[in-house]
DNA sequence: GTCATTTGCCTAAAGGCTTTAGGTATGCAC
DNA sequence: GTGCATACCTAAAGCCTTTAGGCAAATGAC
């Protein structure tokens, strides 16, 4: 009875891996288990059930996300800031369909979970430092903030469930000029209140 | 042993029901079952497979929006039309939040269904009738319809999962403003070519 | 190096959901 | 009333979840 050398971590990660491949509706105990090649009872020392384990996925995946955020705009500011964050998770999107889909998934419990809350806020927080440079006051800063975290996660959901497929242009093409628009948007925002 | 009345229709409404209650991903053949106080297996007369009764489900709330969306635009034009419209999808997500999220469900057998699709295509197509008011030529107009669409899903999406909820101002504040600021946008699109 | 302890992984079992196969009885047409 | 279609039933197999209790492998004390 070799030991497999199981861990959370190491489950989480191979989960993510597990969803991006199968969908993370797909994402099981049991399958985790066959992927380890062990009983699937064993990883209840190390998930507490199959909400836990999904939360955990969710988690790598808002961890990963706020990393490449934070990458992303490093050095960067206005325009082309509000380009690279907003490519991050379309890219996200693409590369880690079922990671994508886990890091958007609510579990009732969820917001108990500190690191999954935690990891929730650095990508807000990258938001938000982003917007600031467009220096709108508040309301309207919050209000952008929901604005561009709205537009992106609705236009990358409806990119991976392919509702952009059959028509022109590309979504390729749209994307860039969809984020033109948003940022010649915060630019002349209607009700401004500069600080 | 009294005969219930069973038929694919009245499963997707009750199905629908169902899913408003405990959430779409609850949704189960079991459960629709015992609502009806009848055996599991007697519903496989009426639906395929578990996939083809939530595809049915998908169906009637992607009707059920067509048809809101279509009296609400009903008269109206410009910004009013796009309020209106935008109004529609979010009351909607509301009122049915298992609705709305099996409106978004896509399965892969989905694009066969020729009722599925003729239902979400009356929705994007409403979309495009109101954006055309705002004659911004192609692909300006296509690039509008993709972000009024994810403007409208991730708005919604996000407040469903509670992600505005501890924050100020409130979403309610929020939404009038963000589609001023979309009213005001398609209003001086970047690169227009009216027709 | 041996022994004790921890714990990683095991077997077993109960319960739920899905789906298929084949049987019974109900309700309508006549 | 009789016949027919079919609505609903029982039975069963397969997979997933979760808990309980057991064995053995790793870890540390001496």
């Amino acid at each position: 009875m070799a030991r497999v050398g199981l861990t959370g971590e190491r489950l989480a990660y191979a989960g993510a891996e597990l969803a991006d491949e199968v969908g993370f509706d797909q994402v099981t105990v049991s399958a985790l288990a066959r992927r380890f090649g062990v009983q699937v009872a064993s990883l209840y020392s190390h998930v507490r059930n199959s909400d836990d384990l999904k939360l955990r996925i969710a988690t790598v995946a808002l961890s990963e996300l706020a990393d490449r955020a934070a990458s992303a705009v490093a050095g960067r500011a206005g325009r082309d800031a509000v380009v690279a964050l907003a490519d991050v998770y379309r890219t996200y999107a693409k590369q880690h369909p079922g990671r994508y889909t886990a890091s958007r998934h609510t579990a009732s419990s969820a917001a108990l979970q500190a690191e999954y809350v935690a990891a929730g806020k650095r990508n807000s927080e990258l938001m938000r430092a982003v917007l600031r440079g467009y220096d709108l006051g508040e309301p309207a800063e919050t209000d952008a903030v929901r604005l561009l975290g709205s537009l992106i996660h609705g236009y990358v959901a409806l990119e991976l469930a392919g509702s952009f497929d059959h028509s022109s242009p590309s979504s390729d093409d749209t994307w860039p000029r969809l984020l033109g628009a948003v940022d010649s948007l915060l630019r002349t925002w209607p009700e401004r209140h500069p600080s």
